[in-house]
DNA sequence: ACAAAAAGTTAGTTAAATCTAATTATAAAA
DNA sequence: TTTTATAATTAGATTTAACTAACTTTTTGT
């Protein structure tokens, strides 16, 4: 159905219109420029790009609207972040810095490393310490 | 002495040549290719910038050597890639994928989290998950 | 030793992602 | 309501890193 494969930057400005909306409300070009350290011109740009692609919609000269497909590609990717930076933060990572690596990362990781991680994170599942573990706790 | 930034792209070929000369003697332009899956005049032009930033040096048409400069850069990102990659087996990720995801994340990598995760790889030292792993397991 | 094959190089193209400068549209203020 | 300021867009340049095609050098096989 999807496939959508996005270049890391896309990634990044839709996952940045996902944020702008759940914390102002709407997503506005020259916020998006500011988050993400780049000029207006670029925000366009990839608007376009996200736009050709069906993930995002506007109308001229105002805020970005997700699509439906943009809605669930965006959450995959915030959820990747959430996920990574708590990882991060569990490993003793400083919160700024995990926020900035969790953000280089959600874009490169493997399914498998994040199933993974994710497993790492619910200490209840057999974890990937497991072997240590299971030989001590003989649970279901 | 060095804060030589380079694109992760040159990190990639810096690396190669390195483990190529550790696992052949020598660094040819062909393997370099075929090993980082590009053509041959991608690594020539890469060359052409490892050289100008004195990482490495070469006789026309003949393998490629490392400047001081460079070995020890090389060997540096080596060491990221067998840390991570080590890191990433260590949560259950398997060796072809640990290998391909460890090499995105060495050029990414905040020097914060690269010393949390050698920590966590160090377990005689207090680590991160030391809370629950030291209630489980009374070793050494 | 010379022809053929393999390896390396050079030149020029393409695509992605940035930028600056200039333009246009909207919003705010007088 | 007209001017001014802010926001968004368009056009064009730059950089990086890949590619193909064509050429050169080196190596190899007869």
């Amino acid at each position: 159905m999807d496939h959508t494969k996005l270049s890391q930057s896309l990634e990044d400005y839709l996952e940045m219109v996902h944020m702008l909306r759940i914390a102002n409300g709407i997503a506005r070009v020259k916020d998006i420029a500011a988050a993400l350290t780049v000029k207006m011109p670029s925000v366009a740009k990839a608007m376009i790009e996200l736009k050709k692609l069906g993930l995002v919609t506007q109308e001229p000269y105002s805020g970005i609207e997700l699509t439906e497909e943009g809605q669930r590609v965006a959450a995959m990717i915030l959820n990747r972040h959430i996920l990574l930076k708590g990882f991060l933060i569990k490993l003793g990572v400083s919160e700024a810095i995990a926020d900035k690596d969790a953000c280089c990362m959600e874009h490169i990781l493997s399914a498998e490393t994040l199933g993974k991680i994710e497993d790492f994170m619910k200490p209840a599942e057999p974890t990937p310490s497991a072997k240590k573990v299971k030989a001590v706790k003989g649970k279901k």
